[in-house]
DNA sequence: GCTAGAATATAGCATATGCTATATCAAGCA
DNA sequence: TGCTTGATATAGCATATGCTATATTCTAGC
């Protein structure tokens, strides 16, 4: 046997110790969640700021989501390809994109979320510019349940 | 020229209706520093997990890293070698990993901002295995100035 | 209708992060 | 000492997300 064996005794010290670490299952999932959302939050990201476009004005092109994103247009066309593969764009050659049904219920969840978080922080005391900054980040890592714990929040502290 | 006339429009358009969309480039700002979290994320969670497992073993080795991260141990060897040439951790071969003291300056700033976001979330409610959770991913997307709100809020819970 | 300029499509490349399969090394035990 | 077994190293592949360069198409204005 290798060095395996300090395995249990590591187990049994940080058990003794106060069990800083977690167990290493949950602590796995935490992880491969976290790798989940950040393969999913760019997806909600278009999908909402292709709403926003459209709501605003009527149409989104790739190269107003590509300056928005801070992207390049040929990046953008990728993504619109996936987007459309997974069903929740259509897209005619040479023409905007638009939501189906199913997209436009994601940005709809995805601008609920946001709005929510970014309430959130600002009703908490962080300033604006920091609220907008660090929710487009966070919006995405949190759970349906911190979410609910959000909105209670923003509801409580609105009306003192 | 093309369709790029309606650009115009749509910002008066929107700043009348209330300027829903922020302004381009900060928005595409929010999105650029969305993606640079992304990429420093992961270095983070390797280099404050290598300092958990030394601090509570002795030693952090590569199967026991990939197991509490919930990846292949050939993957872990692979970041392992980019952390050995940013200069965080140093490794011998076929030995354990350890940290520079770069590397522990990273990982001791990681614990604090991780253990400020999982503090905030419970004391605003959250429950305990929420908190963990969802502390995984929000933490590497909280600026200074929403974990200073966030401390703060913590340390006013507790002494109410 | 043509044409010029803007937008989109496509090709090809780079990097990062995963994976499986397999070779190599280290350490305990017969 | 040599073998077995667990850990690490390495090769090769896949996918996702970026980029630049360039071809194609649309639209507006003449």
């Amino acid at each position: 046997m290798g060095r395996g064996a300090a395995d249990k005794a590591n187990a049994a010290e940080a058990a003794e110790a106060g069990g800083q670490l977690a167990d290493v299952e949950s602590q796995a999932e935490s992880f491969r969640r976290a790798r989940r959302a950040r393969r999913s939050e760019l997806v909600d990201d278009y999908v909402e700021l292709i709403a926003d476009l459209i709501a605003d004005g009527g149409e989104a092109r790739q190269v107003d989501i590509a300056a928005r994103l801070g992207v390049a247009q040929p990046t953008v066309a990728k993504m619109l390809k996936r987007l459309t593969e997974e069903g929740l764009v259509t897209q005619r050659p040479y023409r905007g994109v638009f939501l189906t049904a199913e997209g436009q219920d994601l940005a709809d969840r995805s601008r609920r979320r946001h709005h929510i978080v970014e309430s959130f922080l600002l009703a908490v005391g962080v300033d604006p510019e920091h609220a907008r900054l660090d929710t487009e980040g966070i919006e995405h890592h949190v759970s349906d349940a911190t979410l609910a714990v959000f909105a209670r929040f923003v509801k409580e502290a609105g009306k003192p």
